[in-house]
RNA sequence: GCGCGCGUAGCUCAGUUGGUUAGAGCGCCACCCUGAUAAGGUGGAGGUCCCAAGUUCGAAUCUUGGCGCGCGCACCA
């Protein structure tokens, strides 16, 4: 028999002990170990970082990455959940750094790198605890204890294969990345930091003449006219950029005859022929145009740049082009898209050292001359942002204090147009915020991952993404962009890049493994480690692959005899880490053989949107690069490679979408705009949470996270659903109802397990409404199955709630009278088989919806399952509902007619509760009649309507039930014209046509369609349109002055007179709730038989008391009620006016 | 600045290929029902569908241009 059921659930600590239950038990392994050697679904742990608390939005991430996991393995398939750590990169330094309160890497490596690692690695478990606890308190079932970890050596190992892999197949390379620099700490920032140090500023900008030189390099009367906000780039300066399209003008300055500047070396001015008014304006002159011609016709110039910093005097330095003839290398007009007239001159300064965009043309013009003769990168401005020896005007200071003297240099050389200051947004250290930031050209190795652009988009095109729009939209659009991958990092707490490199070539190669590099010739400093290890045992030993011991570690190199090879000092780009998880967690392809030939690709994974350029793409440029089609990876003996086929390493993957906090904003800690999933656990529980993430919205809508939302949630889906269970339950064990007493073999609890049960009926021969509820279910099943395999949760969450409303506001309440008949349901002589067959269906409906909704909420529903089922049945069932298989649906128990005509008397009795309303005729007073105008029903189901008056009698509290054939007598009809059909046709006439139906008798029209199947309506101002039975709608609204209600359905019409023996009828109902209300004040068990004494001075009353003596002996338990005039003892009460006193005196 | 997404009731969101009076849930108010009920029912109040222009007989829906928010890429000579 079932245990009894505490009324107010408490959810959390339900959740609590169902958690150590799980624990105990190792369900999450018992269920893996059901499915294995089942079809594979490949799901991917994205690591999180267990370097900062875990806040609402993992919450999500995690209740998404555990549904369908569950969902699949119930379907039958085998899950593996591997868990996963991201333990590398800057916000762990940056941690320990802000432990130190140290700022800069001079400071670190001051410190020490050994104890800076250490510390590192030390960091990167400090909220660890916490992130292993909200994954047990979600329900999140994940391994944690197979965790992979990207500091393990085994990870490390598998990455040094993937990236040794490009190497030799020379995709990764050594090349130049203007990086923003923080000069002050020597370090560069990735781009998020430097998004957080954006601030307004006041710069100089400055409009300098770059002469055009004659061929033996003198400058001429004719300037380009170049502008910058950034004037200590100047001295570095190495091309010139014009748009080819753009027109440009040569300026002259209108001024009186002779009086030519003294302080310009330039008489006149190239500029963009759009910007002259601007630029004269800035001027405050006047110029003439001297001539006019196109960007294309200037390149190729030569000119004389602003300083001579680089510049050789004498005739412009040229090299041969591969092309053939020769061109000058630098100082030069050259071609770029990039130019606007948006502001400035249209003719660019450009700074190779100082700008991406700049940079680009220095790679573009090497690209065209001969190997080693082409422009070198010009750049006069040391690491620390300060101007080197090379620039003796700012030499040791720092460019930006050097802006000043810059121009009054260029000023006193004439070369100085204009200047003005210029507000724009620039960027600060966001630690040091006084410290701007400087664009600045750094050693870094790439990979070539732009040549494989097109595999990258044919594999994502295989990919399923939700929401769609990701594919082509985002992710997409990023692709098609795609520049090579910056790899490197000059960082300390990281993957080491596996690159050694010679001390005399420079020549390098690459180690794939630690065992590969020990086996080198003459390798010596592998003791390094060792001897730390030494002196510190808790050392971890995953340390021996990081900085600094791996650093330590040299070998002879095999170019130079005699010389040894060294590592290079970067650390790599920790979501390489991440990208390389689908094999480096099982170490592959050094160890993890089988496994990585089983788990890859993966079937599912989910993020949130931030991964789109994250972890989204370093898995598949990963993927695409190492195991695309042509790639045949190197590989160790036993590792094969994996099929190529796209798409990989992903399937599908559900895109969230961000959570805000509760005012909008985004979530922060300082804000306190959001409450601590610990605090919504503790009051709601896990399965609330749940709930909201999944059954609200869309999981990749922006999802404002609130309080009051998750506390709201509960009531429509778990509290319900937990209300009907504990209905069930109580009655159970008031009528005997024991399922195992009928069933010594339950299976599963399945439909065909429960067939087998003692006295069991066939659905088909049980009563309609058991036929109802079983047709819902197997209908919800099959929604469920057909969206949850289409991964729309959020639809299945919605037809799951659908269900638990039509069990809890249908079935129990329209089952009421059998559940309360005076029958048993034990199975023995006293059942009663309607209350028995009552029990069997409400019972089977729980343990599917149970099962259907366990991996939604899984503590509720394992709670369910474990009173519901292993309580009667103990062993002989399964004891977790996750180790049940999800249901399926029933073809054979659908019956569409059924749920359709259902609802359509659930439909007539809400307008009839409505029309009740209206008319203040409260449902407890029986009424003489109601009338149903169906609209467009089929005639059958106004038959089945008619044979079910009984129960909208009784839903309603009326004495009769009427099918109306007069409808006109209550209702009007109005034609309306279906817009679609005749909007086409008509077109303009359209207005005019529906004017004309509007007025158009509807009867005699309507009756017309009918018999020829079209008429024709006259227009105002002349015309007919002709109209088909078919592109009419007819709506039916209830005529003024009657009790109705209306839907698109029908129009329910209750007759509101009343007649003395309703008013009786109405009094006792009064008294019965009276006297129930009483019983549940005294406490009484529902089963308590009593006696009633009833005394009123109202002769009406007690009239109708006496009439209705056995109904109200009926309903209340009573075995006797008596009725006496007077005042009497016990509760007094007001019943329609009329004053009665009730005394209850419990019996035996 | 560029790209992607979003903008509908106090809140969270639906709204099919453009179509008739823009819906639901929650919240609020009123009434009702209640022998599982922190539940349920009925009604009410609550909307410039972000703004503007255009296409169309007809626009929340399509087009264009703005505005706001989020994210990503840049911040630019």
């Amino acid at each position: 028999m079932f245990e009894p059921v505490r009324g107010k659930p408490d959810f959390p600590a339900v959740e609590k002990a169902i958690a150590d239950a799980w624990r105990v038990d190792g369900t999450y392994a018992k269920s893996l170990e059901r499915r294995r050697g089942a079809k594979r679904f490949v799901f991917y742990e994205g690591p999180p970082t267990a370097n900062g608390m875990p806040h609402p939005g993992h919450c999500l991430t995690r209740a998404i990455k555990d549904l369908y996991p569950r969902y699949r393995t119930m379907r039958g398939e085998y899950c593996e959940r591997k868990a996963g750590w991201d333990t590398h990169g800057l916000p762990v330094e940056v941690e320990v750094c802000k432990e130190l309160g140290i700022h800069s890497k001079a400071e670190i490596e001051a410190f020490g790198i050994e104890p800076f690692i250490h510390k590192c690695q030390q960091s990167v478990w400090r909220y660890m605890r916490e992130w292993e606890a909200l994954t047990e308190r979600m329900g999140f079932w994940i391994d944690l204890s197979a965790a992979y970890v990207t500091y393990h050596r085994s990870f490390v190992e598998s990455v040094w294969w993937a990236l040794g892999e490009l190497f030799d197949r020379g995709l990764l390379y050594e090349g130049h990345k203007i990086v923003w620099w923080w000069a002050q700490g020597g370090t560069a920032l990735s781009s998020g930091e430097v998004g957080q140090g954006y601030k307004e500023v006041a710069d100089p900008s400055v409009y300098v003449a770059f002469p055009l030189v004659d061929d033996a390099g003198r400058p001429t009367a004719r300037s380009l006219v170049a502008w910058t906000t950034t004037p200590w780039t100047l001295p570095s300066n190495q091309f010139a950029a014009v748009h080819p399209d753009l027109t440009y003008v040569v300026l002259r300055e209108t001024c009186s005859p002779g009086a030519v500047p003294a302080d310009r070396v330039a008489a006149e001015f190239i500029v963009a022929e759009s910007l002259v008014a601007a630029f004269t304006e800035k001027l405050k002159t006047s110029f003439d145009v001297v001539e006019t011609c196109q960007g294309a016709t200037l390149v190729g110039r030569s000119y004389l740049p602003p300083f001579d910093t680089f510049r050789p005097a004498g005739a412009p330095t040229t090299a041969p082009l591969l092309a053939g003839g020769a061109d000058a290398i630098a100082w030069r007009v050259v071609a770029a898209d990039f130019v606007t007239t948006d502001s400035g001159t249209g003719i660019v300064h450009v700074a190779p050292a100082f700008g991406e965009v700049d940079y680009g043309v220095l790679v573009a013009e090497q690209a065209r001359f001969a190997a080693g003769s082409g422009p070198g990168l010009l750049n006069c401005v040391a690491p620390d942002g300060t101007f080197t020896d090379v620039f003796p005007m700012g030499s040791g200071r720092f460019v930006k204090e050097c802006d000043r003297d810059i121009s009054r240099d260029l000023r006193g050389r004439g070369l100085l147009v204009h200047q003005e200051q210029y507000v724009h947004d620039y960027p600060f250290c966001w630690r040091a915020d006084s410290d701007p930031l400087i664009q600045y050209p750094r050693k870094s190795w790439f990979i070539r991952t732009s040549q494989f652009r097109a595999q990258m988009l044919a594999n994502n095109e295989r990919i399923d993404w939700l929401p769609e729009h990701i594919k082509q939209g985002r992710f997409g659009n990023f692709l098609e962009t795609n520049v090579d991958w910056a790899l490197s990092r000059e960082r300390y707490w990281g993957t080491p890049l596996p690159i050694w490199r010679c001390e005399t070539t420079g020549r390098t190669e690459a180690v794939r493994s630690f065992d590969a590099l020990l086996a080198k010739p003459g390798v010596s400093g592998a003791d390094a480690f060792d001897r730390a290890h030494a002196a510190d045992p808790t050392l971890s030993p995953d340390l021996r692959v990081h900085k600094p011991y791996i650093d330590a570690v040299t070998y002879d190199s095999p170019f130079a005899a005699g010389s040894r090879m060294r590592r290079v000092t970067e650390v790599i780009d920790c979501w390489f880490d991440s990208g390389a998880m689908p094999f480096a967690q099982w170490g592959w392809p050094h160890a993890g053989h089988a496994e990585f030939a089983a788990q890859f690709p993966a079937d599912f994974i989910s993020e949130a949107i931030d991964q789109t350029r994250g972890w989204f793409y370093s898995q598949l440029a990963i993927s695409t690069l190492l195991f695309g089609p042509g790639a045949s990876p190197a590989l160790p003996a036993g590792a094969a490679p994996p099929a190529a086929d796209y798409p990989h390493p992903f399937k599908t993957c559900i895109v969230l979408g961000h959570m805000l906090g509760e005012d909008g904003q985004k979530m922060s800690k300082s804000r306190r705009n959001y409450k601590e999933p610990a605090a919504i656990f503790d009051a709601y529980g896990a399965d609330a949470l749940r709930w909201f993430f999944f059954a609200t919205q869309p999981p990749w809508t922006t999802i404002r996270y609130s309080e009051r939302a998750i506390r709201e949630s509960v009531p429509e889906f778990l509290l319900r659903l937990w209300n009907v269970y504990s209905f069930l339950v109580i009655y159970a064990r008031i009528d005997g109802f024991d399922p195992a007493s009928f069933l010594a073999d339950p299976g599963t609890l399945d439909h065909a397990d429960l067939a087998r049960a003692r006295g069991w009926r066939p659905v088909a021969e049980r009563g309609e409404l058991d036929r109802w509820m079983l047709s819902e279910l197997a209908d919800a099943t099959a929604v469920m199955v057909d969206r949850l395999d289409a991964y729309d949760h959020f639809a299945a969450a919605q037809r799951l709630s659908a269900l638990v409303d039509a069990v809890s506001n249908w079935f129990v309440r329209r089952s009421r009278d059998r559940f309360w008949a005076a029958g048993r349901a034990d199975g023995g002589p006293d059942t009663d088989p309607a209350k028995l067959e009552a029990y069997w269906t409400l019972y089977e409906t729980l343990l599917t919806l149970t099962r259907l909704a366990a991996p939604f909420v899984p503590f509720v529903t394992e709670e369910l399952w474990r009173n519901l089922a292993t309580v009667p049945f103990g062993d002989r069932v399964p004891t977790s509902v996750h180790l049940t298989d999800y249901p399926m649906a029933r073809a054979d128990l659908v019956d569409g007619d059924l749920v359709r005509r259902m609802a359509l008397v659930r439909e007539i009795a809400s307008l009839g509760r409505a029309a009740r309303a209206n008319a203040r005729l409260k449902v407890r007073q029986p009424l003489a009649k109601v009338e149903v105008i169906v609209a467009d029903a089929r005639a059958d189901d106004v038959r089945w309507l008619e044979a079910h008056a009984d129960l909208v009698c009784d839903e309603l509290n009326v004495k009769q039930f009427e099918i109306c054939r007069e409808p006109d007598r209550y209702i009007a009809r109005v034609v309306l014209p279906d817009l679609k059909k005749l909007g086409p046709r008509l077109g303009k006439d359209l207005p005019r046509a529906r004017d004309a139906l509007a007025k158009a008798d509807a009867v005699a029209l309507l009756t017309a369609l009918q018999q020829h199947g079209r008429a024709e309506v006259p227009l105002a101002g002349g015309g007919v349109a002709v109209v088909e039975r078919d592109d009419v709608l007819v709506r039916t609204t209830a005529k003024p002055g009657w009790t109705a209600a209306e839907s698109p359905l029908a129009v329910v019409v209750v007759a509101s007179e009343l007649t003395a023996d309703l008013v009786a009828e109405g009094l006792v109902r009064e008294v019965v709730h009276a006297v129930q209300t009483q019983r549940k004040a005294l406490d009484l068990e529902f089963t308590d038989r009593i006696e009633l004494a009833f005394a009123t001075d109202s002769a009406d009353l007690r009239a109708a008391l006496e009439a209705h003596r056995d109904y109200v002996a009926a309903e209340t338990l009573a075995v006797r009620a008596t009725v006496a005039a007077g005042a009497g003892d016990g509760e007094s009460v007001d019943i329609d006016g009329h004053p009665l006193t009730i005394s209850i005196r419990t019996v035996g």
